[in-house]
DNA sequence: TTTGATTAGGACTAAATAGTACTAATGAAA
DNA sequence: TTTCATTAGTACTATTTAGTCCTAATCAAA
């Protein structure tokens, strides 16, 4: 367990804060107490909540690219179970929590946005590059007979990306996961040749 | 134009300045300033702030009844064409706002599920309704062969109302209705039967 | 006319909160 | 040892903001 530096540490309990509390109903002083660092250190390596705001933001989107990562491009099997694992583990994550706050992209958007343009432009990029990566993989399932091919596969990752926020933040508000398997196999379906249904 | 109370005058206003600014961005003296009904009446109508929140989240939902009301029930045409015409309605709506706040109802979760457990109760009353209409619409054109029959109903619905969600959120991302159209297409044509393709 | 509901005005409170100022200690590297 | 980055502590400011209090007017209905 090698020692995270105190800006390090303060993005990890301010991310998990933002998660459960929500950024506007968390004080720069409950970040410092849930901490243990001290105020002025804080704002010597953030200069606003703000800055700190983003900084969560990059931890939150280094930690999905990582999962992505390893789930999609460095494990084996079909896409269609890699999809199943992806979103199994996001749908645990946020069950840990008592799907509190649903997509936490989504809601620092919801947050920060629209007063923070670097926020809503960062996640602008995010969410472009991560349809660009469901694109590719989805035309490597179309050639070899995975996925539908009569179909543009940059439509069908752009629907299963935004299918995967809906559901997310739906959950949030239902607080309840028991559904979601069925409806994310069923589109999964959807998503496959007709000749193999 | 008959005038309203000051009460549902209160409440559009607030509805207004909630979908521009957001929740937590807008403060009960601008809900004075821009409705010109003074304070002590505010109050005398609604006793706090979740308690105004949660009128205009009424008032929301409610708008969003009439136009599906309008739009599928007492209109003629295929579902497809039906659907398209009520996306199309949400759509220019959040264009006209300059793509800002995404849904309104999954802002108001973000910004007001978490502490007022009432919004976030009747947000879930209101999307388990949405699904069962749509579950309901799906069945019948599935019996008139304009939809596919080989998935569960209710499980078209659901992905469709957590797409449509998603979707809203992602276009206050890009700031950008381009590409939904297209996107949209691709979906009403998955839930089309294969033959029809 | 009387009564009860609605309205404005305006001053005020209490609390929360982002951010600052300043001092002094600590630690590591050169 | 010197130097520079990092850290704690603590008090403080300035602002925002939800909500209250109290008075007095207006208005509609009985």
């Amino acid at each position: 367990m090698n020692k995270l530096t105190n800006q390090d540490h303060v993005i990890q309990v301010a991310a998990e804060l933002f998660r459960y509390r929500g950024l506007s109903n968390t004080a720069m002083d409950d970040v410092v107490k849930q901490s243990g660092v001290s105020k002025s250190n804080i704002y010597y390596h953030f200069k606003s909540k703000d800055d700190l705001t983003l900084a969560v933001l990059e931890a939150y989107i280094s930690t999905l690219e990582t999962s992505f990562q390893k789930l999609f491009i460095e494990s084996h099997g079909s896409l269609i179970e890699k999809t199943k694992l992806y979103t199994n583990m996001l749908i645990e994550e946020l069950a840990e929590r008592g799907c509190i706050g649903g997509c936490p992209l989504l809601s620092l958007m919801v947050e920060a946005g629209r007063t923070n343009e670097q926020v809503r432009v960062r996640l602008e990029i995010f969410f472009e590059q991560q349809v660009d990566h469901f694109t590719q993989l989805i035309q490597q399932g179309a050639e070899q007979g995975e996925i539908r091919n009569d179909l543009p596969a940059n439509m069908l990752a752009s629907i299963f990306s935004s299918w995967l926020e809906g559901m997310l933040m739906l959950i949030s508000i239902k607080k309840n996961v028991d559904s979601f398997r069925k409806e994310r196999d069923t589109l999964l379906k959807m998503l496959q040749p007709t000749s193999k249904l």
